[in-house]
RNA sequence: CGCGGGAUGGAGCAGUCUGGUAGCUCGUCGGGCUCAUAACCCGAAGGUCGUAGGUUCGAAUCCUGCUCCCGCAA
């Protein structure tokens, strides 16, 4: 059987697994794998290598590294002369020109962690998690100009459960997307792709989060939403409120019954209350910055002045 | 050389500026009170103060090197 030509676009640890399976699996010939730019990161600003090329260089794939792709016309005429079949194309984080598009045989091929057309964007699996969603998925779309757009050939179902965090959500979807490529390819292979087009009418996106997206407002928020928010941007971006002037990351919260304080209150009295909008939370897991991660009670054992919470927002 | 915080009994911290063998809030163990308790009272155990060297009569504290942890930023 003829083998498929194929070029991953990548970049994190996210992609690392698909990248692998691609890599070994015996009808694919991976002739390249493009990636971000190396990038001073980390303490320090030492500077690394996205994961994918970490792989591409220990799997001996040759590597091409740039910042927009769009402008690499060489390496694009390069694949076009090898007659690649597929571009894969997950968490790669840069838009595909049209002209790119064009270049192989079948498409361009994206991995998305949603059941789309639900969660265009950036942040599919947080956005899952906000929405206290039961299920979410992953999609493989025949990549269109517009984003996240184009018809669905391959998606699966993944389950979440209630206290799921976005770390352990991302972990296992990570693995699911390696292995609804793998399916993906198989049915590629045997040239029985079926398209479906996107329901435009049941759209709906997951933008960017930012930074102060992490920001938890005890007072105007219910226990669920401050749950959920706090599970989906766990680990990343994170949640956090202000003590004493000082950021105050928040891992996890529990809802306390035999309480009365009213919203925005703060309660230091062996646990870390707050009162939020419909009940009243107990901050288990915290984290002072500079401080190492620990329950309310360690916090509260080596905090003598009064505490308060959010000043700028109570 | 991106900016910054930290390392002190099992846990979280104070003490470091102004050197003189260590304290707080908890936890643990024993006892007491109580119908009972995560509450209260009494008592006890437990610390080479991250590591190596230096200054000093004397260093958790001052000086130098090293290791590790963490927040921001990216």
């Amino acid at each position: 059987m003829e083998k498929l030509k194929a070029v991953f676009f990548g970049t994190p640890d996210f992609s690392v697994p698909a990248l692998e399976m691609l890599d070994k699996h015996p009808q694919i010939d991976l002739v390249g794998v493009v990636s971000m730019p190396d990038r001073p990161s980390g303490r320090g600003h030492k500077l690394r290598s996205p994961e994918v090329v970490e792989y591409a260089r220990s799997s001996k794939i040759k590597i091409y590294q740039t910042e927009n792709i769009n402008k690499e016309t060489e390496w694009l005429e390069a694949f076009k002369k090898e007659e690649v079949d597929l571009f894969i194309v997950l968490a790669f984080a840069q838009f595909l020109s049209q002209k790119v598009l064009d270049i192989p045989r079948l498409g361009c091929f994206n991995i998305h962690t949603s059941l789309l057309p639900k969660y265009r964007g950036a942040a599919p699996i947080q956005y899952a998690l906000l929405n206290g969603d039961e299920s979410t998925g992953v999609s493989i779309q025949k990549m269109v100009k517009k984003m996240d757009a184009g018809d669905i050939v391959w998606s699966s179902p993944v389950e979440v459960s209630d206290n799921e965090t976005g770390g352990q959500l991302y972990t296992k979807l990570k693995f699911q997307a390696a292995l609804s490529l793998n399916d993906f390819v198989n049915t590629a292979i045997r040239d029985e792709l079926t398209y479906t087009v996107q329901d435009e009418s049941k759209v709906s996106f997951a933008p960017t989060l930012k930074k102060e997206d992490g920001l938890l407002d005890f007072k105007n928020s219910s226990f669920e939403k401050l749950h959920n928010q706090i599970r989906a941007l766990d680990p990343w971006p994170g949640t956090y409120c202000f003590l004493n002037k000082k950021r105050l990351k928040v891992f996890s919260i529990d809802k306390v019954e035999n309480s009365s304080l009213g919203p925005g209150k703060v309660s230091t009295k062996g646990f870390l209350l707050i009162g939020c909008k419909d009940s009243v939370v107990r901050l288990s897991q915290v984290q002072l910055e500079g401080k190492k991660r620990g329950t309310d009670k360690d916090l509260l054992n080596g905090i003598k002045e009064e505490v308060n919470i959010n000043p700028e927002i109570l």
